[in-house]
DNA sequence: ACTATGACTGATT
DNA sequence: TAATCAGCCATAG
């Protein structure tokens, strides 16, 4: 597998504050993958436990859980943003709690 | 080498 | 608003 390419992806997930939400693509893009959305579903599944990568901050483009109504990694991931005060409706986040990083401050911290 | 697969997307209906 | 569809493209086997 390409470690490098999930390193990556792993490592701007880490940016997520608390409290907010990206999708999949919106990470690739950020992770200087345009266009890979599906990697990131397949890096967020390959990330080792210890580097507690967010992934339940990770949603579709449309702002809804990519995991199907009423399975346990749905309920989960509801549960998790809960805790963090990310409501969901239908099984989708509001709008404002989308993730809007400063890009300065981010290339900084990724160093790419 | 191939090819099926998928934690996706945007456009279309 | 919601369902469908074609396009997507690196990865895994």
């Amino acid at each position: 597998m390409s470690e490098s390419k999930y390193q990556r992806i792993w490592q701007t997930a880490l940016q997520i504050p608390a409290g907010k939400v990206a999708s999949y693509g919106q990470i690739a893009d950020l992770a200087g993958l345009p266009g890979r959305a599906r990697l990131v579903g397949k890096a967020l599944g390959y990330a080792p436990k210890e580097l507690e990568v967010p992934w339940f901050r990770i949603l579709r483009s449309d702002r809804r859980l990519a995991f199907a109504p009423g399975s346990e990694t749905a309920e989960e991931q509801r549960q998790q943003l809960l805790i963090e005060g990310v409501i969901l409706k239908n099984y989708r986040a509001k709008p404002q709690d989308v993730w809007q990083p400063d890009l300065g401050e981010l290339l900084f911290k990724l160093n790419y």
